[in-house]
DNA sequence: GATGAATGAGATTTCATTCAT
DNA sequence: TATGAATGAAATCTCATTCAT
């Protein structure tokens, strides 16, 4: 029943004689109107989700005129973008594990998950919209797949030192595997904060930890 | 926009509320016709997407009026819903591990990943076009979800009679533990054979299937 | 068809529960559009009818883009709605009687009966939109229905007190009556003004007026 | 909020070297179909009204398929004319008056209207029917005109009688008059009958016979 | 910078009518 | 005669984007 009429992606011309540019804001003013743009488009985004959120939807939250989008923004994946960005910077747990000064592998992991499965059940509405868009708009998937890569770049790295020390299970592949145990995280979370599975947080976390060590064949800890 | 259409306005409502319903086919010719408009719907839904498939595409693919689509279907959700439906029983594999006769529990489970890896590779456009759609129309996520249930339930059957039988390691709840690795599974399918990640098949079943055994904490085999 | 779109069958249902809803215009200009469209949809219903009249033609009547009628009205009845609002202010002749200072009521009867006839002769067109509309549409119907009523209440009033003052018929009763005999002078102007029944006007109000006055069995007026 | 497409009144050219021309049955079988089409049309038309009512509503009620519809009739104007024409058949009630043998004025007076009222009462949906296709299309406004003006005619016979023999109002118009009488008499019972105004049967056809009477002026009834 | 009215391309959907079986 | 699938013209309505004030 969806009148779904509309352009679809990429059907227009590119059309690069048209209108001003989208500018950084250069007085105070702007900059506020930008920044209650994007919160406006936040609080659409995950009321109304990527597809059906209106630039009008977005402009009227902010209490702002439909025209005004124009000045700061050229389409709805640019607000997105814009969205994405400033909460990737919030998000952002760098060194996590040098910071903490943890060292013990077990303990390592269990902090990576549970910090990664608390910042997600925070933010899930977020991430659940982060993944729908991925499956809409290939800029946006691409993304994603890089941060995956690189999330699983640094866990490789740190699978290759313990089998090189011995502590892990050598005939795995640290890449493959990195993947597919970073794959399994998030989609957890994916499944018990996004659609609602009904798993107790620490279940899940406790599960996961165990899996991860059994899965690379950590030595038994001391305290087990 | 969901037109919802009350109870109409003013004019005496009709005894119809809404068009005629889409029915069966009742000659040999009308069977035709809906099956070329399942695979047109399916080649144009691979090529274009969910969201960007026109219904005059699917028709027009199918060498019909537009109008005939709404012979037998009511919209694009509609088509879709009868394409997952013959899809899903081109692709069951029901009862293969009883059937192949496989007892070793190694043995099953590289059966059980090739064989998934392989279907998925096969339908690979077919599977990364479900995904989108699970995205966007919550009624397919639900599909989505129950089918990985009954998936991640039958699996857990299988890791709780291990844990019985003393051969996987017993601090595992089984069935998150299901969930966590058939999860992975499909996840890491979905990379390598939608997003295109490069892993070689070969490469990919292995360690997956060690990841599992070593999870699972299995007894060394004897071919090992 | 009232689409009556069910809350959307899948996808999340967005919070706007329809597009954006008409609003008033908030600068001269949309005034000014607004009343084009207007003027323009009382042009096209009055030479195509209601049913044939398309929002295209009256956009286009308007000098307008076809979508800008939906920035001020929701579909054909809306704007319907809107024109009859406005004819009807236009048409008001309140307490007309009072106001004249008229006080015999053979005289009274004439100046309503030629008030309105005159009035229908010069809005025939119009007049038989609404009598159309009120045919096609229920809500349209009800309008009409409750104004004849509003009208029937005041004239049987009147009835009843000449009744009290024993100046007319006591064996009537007065709001089936005063319901007849509006109904009787409506019905004639619309044969005579929208359907061309060849009567001379002047002949036309004389015998209506000779029918009220005999129905009601009026005392023969001094100038009779 | 209705679909409301197609071609409308007269858009299509006539083209009249389309396909056969319906054609009376030949046969005992066609002569059962086309009266099972016309039985059908009459009980859609009665539930959705003209305008609601699709060709394949008309064929669902009777039992056959969609295209056997145009071996008896073009379109549903067709159909209708066709039930128009066995309806009055139906209702004639033919030289009331002389079969009757009634000679009284004021009993010939409450014989007509009590008949009128009664035969509208109960064909009450039809009429409505009837009336709502007048305002829809002309050739059966033209119809239901030339239906009243026979009426009409008929009775300014009579009242131009009554005026000879000095029982009636010398001083009105006596085919205004008829015209004016008979319209309200046939307004009150679409009032009452179809629109649901609540006035008992009784009350309203003495009030019409009196209005009438005191309309025309008739002298006191022996039995008044 | 902000405003908000105007634009217009384009997909969906209906159902009367035809015609091959 | 009957069947019922196929046809296809046409109107509605949406909303991203522009631009005059």
């Amino acid at each position: 029943m969806k009148p779904a009429p509309h352009p679809g992606k990429g059907r227009r011309a590119p059309a690069h004689d048209g209108p001003r540019e989208p500018l950084a804001p250069r007085s105070r003013r702007g900059e506020r109107t930008r920044n209650a743009l994007i919160a406006a488009a936040r609080e659409v985004f995950e009321r109304d989700g990527y597809l059906d959120a209106r630039i009008t939807d977005i402009t009227a939250a902010a209490h702002v005129a439909s025209g005004s989008f124009y000045t700061y923004f050229t389409d709805k994946e640019d607000v997105f973008r814009a969205l994405v960005a400033i909460v990737q910077e919030e998000m952002l747990h760098p060194h996590l594990r040098e910071r903490t000064g943890i060292t013990d592998t077990r303990q390592l992991i269990d902090a990576a998950n549970r910090d990664y499965l608390r910042s997600y059940k925070k933010n899930a509405r977020l991430m659940a919209l982060f993944e729908q868009v991925a499956h809409i708009d290939d800029s946006f998937l691409a993304l994603r797949v890089e941060r995956g890569n690189a999330f699983a770049r640094r866990n490789a790295k740190m699978i290759r030192a313990l089998q090189d020390r011995g502590e892990a299970d050598p005939t795995l592949d640290p890449l493959v595997t990195a993947h597919a145990l970073s794959g399994m995280v998030s989609r957890m979370a994916y499944s018990v904060f996004v659609l609602g599975q009904r798993i107790p947080f620490e279940r899940l976390v406790t599960t996961l930890n165990r899996i991860w060590e059994n899965a690379l064949q950590l030595k038994p800890s001391a305290d087990a």
